[in-house]
DNA sequence: GTAAACGTCAAT
DNA sequence: ATTGACGTTTAC
């Protein structure tokens, strides 16, 4: 495998082949590797034509792990147990590595070098798994170390998660939030530790909104009236910013305002 | 353990 | 869109 060229592919490599911390394996229980050797056999065991976006968005009952028996009511989510196709988020990282790699957004153009590297491991390997030409995830493992990984901004947003996002700094797009991102990552993966939870956090009011300032209830709203049942803060005293819609785990902010300027 | 209150769903 | 109800999280 031909190693990594320059500081930033370098950086790059470091980050992907570090160790995820306990609480994102847990959110993440199928590794990239795991993953993508899965998709390997799948799509040959499938006969080939690589499985559309369809079929990662709505895998096989083969794929769905066994559903729970329900201990609570239906209309929630269990936020336990949350496995390769019920992250918070819906999507995971390999997953969307792959979704972006077929959307073309992963540009896998391997240099002459690096794809004879490649392409001897896998014989090495023995695995077999050569790329069918529709830019399937093959020969994705060995991309992690060689010098063409693509540095795609937007899979470092796609692992920022819940409150990562691209930002422009004077004009160029820098990444904000990759450190940070792993951080949302884990609490949006799990708040108690059990192992999952619903996708979020509770905000918290931001104490400065003239509700958040008033001392006291109103005791007349329905939030006051109904607190035993409503478990509601005073509607007077309801902080603005929580009023506001939650941002998605993929809100992305880019300077054009599109979702995935790379593909324009 | 308990109280407060956020998040979400369902009913209206 | 608003409201009520309830599960859940968080702070104490």
């Amino acid at each position: 495998m031909s190693g990594p060229s320059s500081p930033e592919q370098q950086r790059a490599n470091r980050i992907l082949s570090e160790p995820l911390r306990r609480s994102l394996k847990r959110s993440h229980p199928c590794s990239l590797s795991e993953y993508l050797n899965n998709t390997n056999r799948l799509s040959h065991r499938h006969s080939s034509s690589s499985m559309g976006v369809r079929g990662l968005l709505h895998p096989t009952a083969a794929q769905h792990r066994p559903t729970h028996p329900r201990q609570t009511k239906p209309r929630r989510a269990h936020s336990s147990n949350i496995d390769l196709w019920d992250s918070p988020s819906g999507l995971h990282l390999a997953h969307a590595a792959e979704l972006l790699m077929r959307a073309g957004a992963l540009t896998l153009t391997p240099t002459p070098r690096d794809q004879a590297g490649v392409e001897g491991e896998e014989m090495e390997g023995g695995s077999g798994a050569e790329g069918d030409g529709t830019g399937c995830v093959a020969d994705f493992l060995p991309l992690l170390g060689c010098s063409w990984f693509p540095l795609n901004p937007g899979l470092f947003a796609l692992m920022a998660g819940g409150g990562g996002f691209l930002t422009s700094g004077g004009g160029s797009m820098g990444i904000a939030g990759v450190g940070e991102g792993v951080e949302v990552l884990r609490g949006e993966s799990s708040s108690t530790g059990g192992g999952g939870g619903a996708g979020r956090r509770k905000r918290k009011r931001c104490g400065e909104c003239v509700p958040c300032r008033r001392t006291g209830n109103c005791e007349e709203c329905s939030a006051c009236r109904n607190r035993k049942t409503g478990h509601q803060i005073c509607k007077y005293r309801k902080c603005e910013q929580l009023k506001k819609k939650a941002a998605t785990g993929f809100e992305m902010v880019f300077p054009s305002g599109a979702a995935f300027p790379w593909l324009q």
